[in-house]
DNA sequence: TCATAAGCGAGACGGTACGTCTGGTCTTTCA
DNA sequence: TGAAAGACCAGACGTACCGTCTCGCTTATGA
């Protein structure tokens, strides 16, 4: 679904010192580079794209608004949407540092759909969040045209959280709650991907009573019984 | 599930010499607009798409390659999104016409489960046909970020196919093969939305196989029986 | 020197319902030309240049200002310069016909350097007056640079004046004030041009006493010896 | 008259990696200024000023012949006019460099009409070479209808030149030959505007025979009686 | 310890496209 | 059939950013 948490995962040290570029870039010498710069373009980004919008942000505002040359941001990252899914990323973690690594974990009480509902119920409210919303959309749109990015995208936002649901659902499966057989990432997309199309697309309204009825639809089917 | 028909609803003759503007346009006279360019734009507009990408398309250069003055566009649309929203509306309505009625209707054979793939597996062929996929994800990206645009997108492209969708459903359910009391709008989605998904956001593979799956899971659900 | 009195000439009844284009405009009927609406241009072209200056002035402006289709100025005049010089020949007529012809003549009191000066100080307030500073000056520009509007210029509204000028040089030859075999043409640029660089060049103030002390120093190359 | 010699003055090296700019141009850093640009500016100016005249000529056509961004362009003149006027100033000062001093001079034969006279002739030959006429027309006309550019046009490209005439008329003073209490700066003009007048207003032809009969016509007036 | 080479802020540069404005032409509708 | 209205093709306007390219100036080793 929509990436409800982003890097709510894990993230087994990723040394801020000198993290993995999120798409390869080749020359400068790293370990010289500016912190404090690369704090700033994270910072610029994201209010000039809440503030803005995406369209409207550009990198020289972005370069003029932390005050860094523009070639800082050239050499380092190679888009506009490289520098914000960056700094995306760098936000999410910055918050889950915050909030403790179990706060984004999904519970396990022995009753799939309340443990579901209430996962999704806190993904509605993340949507909501205002701090997400705008750079969370833009990078969203990106991904679509932009494969390469999406593919990023997806494999940085929403895996961890996609990964999350598979293994609830396979506890459940453990438990016999879910049928055998059943292909857990797809069938977490039953109620995930709905939730995600209303919000991408504004399809429809995304409450917590219609995620309740998406978890209840899935996990019992149409059919009648 | 997203847009597979622009369109291929009944269209009770929306006289195509006065359609109504996918956004009011308020200023000039309709009346002596002239239709030769019109085409050629909407021409334009979808090459262009297709060939450099939607980022990589201009107005100058839609301008240029309609043999058409750049106040030319300005004048009608307010937006390069709101071209290419036009020109792929009409390219559906074109093709809706030359394709017969009947061609996306949604088969009642009496099994809904054969149906519904049936169906799904057309869309996914669409959605692998060249000429809708560059300006089909160039206007759903749009419509991610720009919520006006991605509102009348929905209106205009998904809300057809969806509604053909929940009248399948409701006739299973008069049928009996579907539980009373389901909200028909969000079951649709159970299948729909997760195709959509993977299209949009690069998340997974759409093939055949994916989409019998879904419908399989959505109408018996995924708890044991 | 520099157009004084616009058409001041005797001007042989030119017919306000069909009056001679300024320069040869070739196809349209002149007889069924609306009066109203060359009236309405006229005036709408002298007011715009007076208001945003020449270069601001568009024929569509005057053309919206008069409340006029373009085309009716395309049809009648070549350029915004020819439509301009129209309506500043128009409105010079119309100011001789409010003030009688000789307020614009050169007294002959029998002392030359007396009578010219006084003409030269009347110049020099026409050149200050604010209905003609506009105007003038466009068209005294656009003639630097068009030599045949320069043409029309000189000849139908600089000549007049330069006559005159002439004429009351010769009586002072007659009079044995101016010596024999001068050029008279000639001569008279030696006070006339010097007020006529000084206005359209900046080059220096234009007051009554500099154009007094024109006349004596050029008198005094004129004289009999 | 006007401006025979652009910069003709002594000049003592304005230090051309610095030259003070026409009219200030306040906010770039003049430091790291491409002189390459600058020049091949000027260059483009002159020649499509030369090759289509004044208005055709565009800041586009300047920026695209030159091979320069239109913002470089932008970046340190404020129009159209401000880039010809100095085009035509460098022009002048590279024709002077390659002329040597005293080729502007005014000669001092002791024989003041013999003098002007060959000055106002070479006047008269600078005025129809080809490099010269069309950017400053161009010029003078500008500076007709925009007081500004006029008084810049004046000031550096007439003045030096009317200055070396009232030097020589001092000198003439001096020796007798010129009545004292005469205003030198207007008696310049009595031989200098009405070439002036004939070559910027088309009022007539200019020829060597002309200015000769000028210089004595403005002589005997200024002679001692 | 200090040169030396990188990253850095700054911003000029050659470009492209923007959205607006006007020039001239053409067409429609009315009187 | 002249005129008002205004859509049309064309293209320049001046602005905003793009991504590249110097400039000096830190600044952090490594000889």
């Amino acid at each position: 679904m929509a990436a409800q948490k982003p890097t709510r995962s894990p993230r087994p040290a990723p040394a801020p010192a000198a993290p993995a570029p999120a798409a390869g870039k080749p020359h400068p010498d790293a370990a010289r580079r500016s912190q404090r710069s690369r704090q700033a373009i994270y910072e610029a980004a994201l209010a000039l794209v809440g503030e803005v919008g995406y369209p409207k942000t550009t990198i020289e505002g972005i370069a003029a608004r932390a005050g860094v040359g523009k070639q800082t941001i050239y050499r380092w990252w190679s888009s506009k949407a490289d520098v914000l899914l960056e700094a995306f990323l760098d936000l999410g973690e910055r918050l889950v540092e915050n909030a403790g690594e179990e706060a984004y974990a999904i519970p396990d009480t022995g009753d799939v759909a309340a443990d579901l509902k209430f996962t999704l119920r806190s993904t509605v409210d993340e949507l909501r969040d205002p701090r997400f919303e705008a750079p969370y959309r833009a990078l969203a749109a990106e991904g679509v045209v932009n494969e390469q990015l999406g593919r990023t995208f997806v494999a940085r936002l929403l895996e961890p959280s996609l990964q999350l649901h598979a293994d609830r659902l396979r506890a459940a499966q453990e438990a016999g709650q879910v049928r055998q057989g059943i292909d857990l990432r797809i069938a977490l997309e039953l109620f995930v991907s709905p939730l995600a199309q209303r919000w991408l697309q504004h399809t429809g309204p995304y409450t917590h009573a219609y995620t309740d009825t998406l978890v209840d639809y899935a996990l019992h089917g149409l059919a009648p019984r």
